[in-house]
DNA sequence: TTAAAAATTCAACAACCATTGAAATTTAGA
DNA sequence: TCTAAATTTCAATGGTTGTTGAATTTTTAA
């Protein structure tokens, strides 16, 4: 390559990020070997190794990769949110809107990695292993920061119907970016799991009405 | 053992899937040896490949067995309801809860092995590789007459909104039964992982709201 | 240009994997 | 009791697994 083509040069490690994130997504942790990967890669065996120590540093490197993106994605939205609102604070649609919104914008839409990357974080979300522990490392932060904006705008909430309440948004959230197929078979076709947009646009009234029914209306 | 001791005697097979059913909650499908299902059944290798061809027809006969238990339970559940229902049908409350309530009955909240069964399952909804298939064979049939109800109860919903609700739940169903234990640690033990019965008296006023909601208020 | 550091490859290890045919044992039925 | 069938064990097969130390190449920086 001449010198200063301007063309990126890619590394390797990056490579390896890519197809472990690729093959996790479709075949699980367990269900893919570092031999699949380097050669997806068309890299040596060793050198996934050499990069993340072994098989699990390597997983916990595609985990975090993007997790930090879409934190402080979703952060700022919290914030943006927070500012357009009055002296009450925002909405539950409009703090629910913070959090989910955010998901589009990462190019969950378009962009084939991130893609890859929810379908690993809905495994990872319900898998009794690491669900509890990896699900709290990398994002939990963040999402106390969301329930805490969520006891201001329902102030009669008890605590408990509040983490219920995020527990069931967590698990239709999971659900929708695991796109399993499963509603297009169901639904013959009307509904699909591609359409992100259309599943973002249904969430957030639906999640919305929950929270307020449980955590206001409550008789 | 004594001749017509009253002793059921328990047949190795069904150790066998006792045991696999454990290891695959625990560590997935891919992440259980054949190895580890013998050793925990106290049984040679060779065996659990007799009795059921090779490991993936272990894996389909562990989901199998419950499922047929479970879709009985709840057509019954969904028939009572509308029995007791007026000419108009039940209410959209009444089929959520036809469709919850069984779970507690089959023994959600005591009995281990339909507990690991559903911690299964819910690996299994957001797996892209058998989410869709597996989901659709076992419980599928079943679903649709639950939906077909819901199409009474709500004559004025788009069928697309109503399959992107249904959705929802799922999602909030299976991450409950996933029993992750994450709701323990990010409530810091307000709400429990282990709480089927708070679980379930939450989620069916919470999904009720959702679906009204979407498919009879929407502008 | 040169030397140190980082990245990559090579080769091999021991451990574990699922499956299977044949032999041995237990069970069921006549 | 006797026999055929079902069950269980034994032993071995060929393949795949993750990891690692040493050798080689490439990159970096002085």
């Amino acid at each position: 390559m001449a010198k200063g083509s301007g063309v990126k040069k890619v590394r390797r490690k990056d490579i390896i990020l890519d197809v472990a994130e690729v093959l996790i997504a479709k075949h699980s942790f367990d269900g893919v070997s570092m031999r699949m990967v380097a050669e997806g890669a068309k890299v040596d065996l060793a050198l996934a190794s050499y990069h993340f120590g072994n098989k699990q540093g390597l997983f916990d490197a595609v985990l975090l990769r993007r997790a930090e993106v879409l934190n402080q994605s979703r952060h700022a939205a919290l914030a943006a949110c927070k500012e357009k609102a009055g002296d009450d604070g925002p909405s539950v649609e409009a703090i629910i809107d913070a959090f989910l919104h955010p998901l589009l914008g990462c190019g969950l839409q378009d962009d084939p990695g991130w893609v890859h990357y929810f379908e690993i974080v809905a495994q990872v979300n319900s898998s009794p292993e690491w669900g509890g522990q990896l699900m709290n490392k990398y994002f939990d932060p963040l999402v106390s920061e969301f329930i805490l904006e969520l006891k201001v705008a329902l102030p009669n909430a008890e605590p408990a119907d509040l983490y219920w309440c995020y527990h069931f948004l967590s698990g239709a959230l999971t659900l929708t970016l695991a796109h399993t197929g499963r509603i297009d078979q169901l639904s013959s076709g009307v509904a699909k799991s591609e359409d992100m947009q259309g599943a973002y646009e249904r969430m957030v009234p639906f999640i919305t009405a929950g929270f307020i029914k449980l955590c206001e209306d409550r008789d």
